[in-house]
DNA sequence: TATATTCTTGACCGAACGGTCTTTAATGCA
DNA sequence: TGCATTAAAGACCGTTCGGTCAAGAATATA
């Protein structure tokens, strides 16, 4: 896209960049928590050129699940599928991501704030969020058929909507300032059910 | 309250009646995302009496929050308590809540909305959403217990954060739309966690 | 250099927002 | 029957919201 040159007067910013500016906002404050004001001030631009080159604040926010999705959430499921990483080690730092990650930021998930605050209100929202959720739910299916490789499809698939459950609740959890060094070990207790041959 | 009769124009309707209809529009919608108008219509008073019984907007959802405490949270508490039923049984339909009652209404757990929601604005919300938290997980090591009265205390408390946990992020999940049939087997999953001996 | 095209800027818009105030109505009490 | 008190009703307030528009600036092409 950038690279064609085309007529008319150049573009001064990157789509992408100032995008990730407003996912980081949508990410913290949700939809309804955010202005246009503070996009503007956040990005540095105006109104009228953020409208041409996102649409409105409602496809602004669209457009920063997709980039959420495929920056982040398919980031997590390369790292859930990556080999040269123990299976269980894998598993172990993906779960553990909600809580490492408070120490320096409270955000949370995006995927999680978006469904508890837009869920409700906007099935594409609610569609983006499903499918992301669906894309982890995959990934962590990987190493736990590593782990477990006599265990049959719907087994798996449990065990994973598990463990998703849990990143999700913690990264719910850990926004309300909850102490995190008191929810590490319940990661443990899980993994000992990801390895359970039964 | 109600009975002490006090000089001047008696009120026409119920203070908490109407707060729980508040706490269904916040529960369901977030802070920003419930309007005043909304609230009017859906309480049928006006603004000026809104304002004179519970405060500003910030008052209403901080008051919603605590009675969503005060009745939700601590009625789950009671039935994890309960110790006509089986503890294992309590357990199961603490964690079977989120998806049983995803078939009627999807706006999932109010604590955990207002987390993704206003968690990061706000601190009373914050608080507030943290002591509800604190009840949940003190209710959940109730029935823990009497299921392994040989477990210290912290593997007590650990257990009781990986399954609330789990059901917060169930919560959340649900309000994507996921299939629930798909995160029932996880709750017999963490189940067997709950019963393990070491 | 002229023109078409695209982008930036900032003023501008109507609507909706949260919140207040004045008026009127209903009550307890003297 | 007044009087004090409290609530209900809705007009009203300034602000902010999301969104648009017209004018000027920067580029490619001819």
């Amino acid at each position: 896209m950038r690279e064609r040159t085309s007529a008319g007067r150049p573009r001064e910013f990157d789509d992408t960049e100032v995008l990730r500016k407003i996912t980081g906002l949508f990410w913290k404050s949700g939809f309804e928590g955010v202005s246009l004001s503070q996009i503007m001030s956040a990005t540095g631009l105006q109104k009228a050129s953020l409208y041409a080159a996102f649409g409105d604040k409602r496809a602004m926010y669209l457009k920063a699940l997709q980039q959420y999705h495929s920056d982040t959430v398919t980031g997590a499921a390369r790292a859930l599928k990556d080999e040269t990483v123990p299976p269980i080690e894998r598993l172990r730092a993906f779960l553990s991501a909600p809580l490492t990650a408070a120490e320096h930021d409270r955000s949370g998930c995006f995927l999680c704030n978006a469904s508890a605050d837009q869920a409700d209100l906007n099935p594409e929202t609610r569609t983006l969020v499903r499918t992301s959720f669906e894309t982890l739910a995959k990934a962590i299916e990987v190493p736990l058929r590593a782990l477990t490789p006599d265990l049959n499809a719907t087994a798996l698939e449990n065990r994973a909507q598990l463990l998703l459950g849990l990143y999700s609740g913690y990264r719910i959890m850990v926004r309300s300032g909850v102490d995190v060094a008191r929810l590490f070990p319940g990661i443990a207790a899980a993994l000992q059910i990801a390895q359970a041959d039964a």
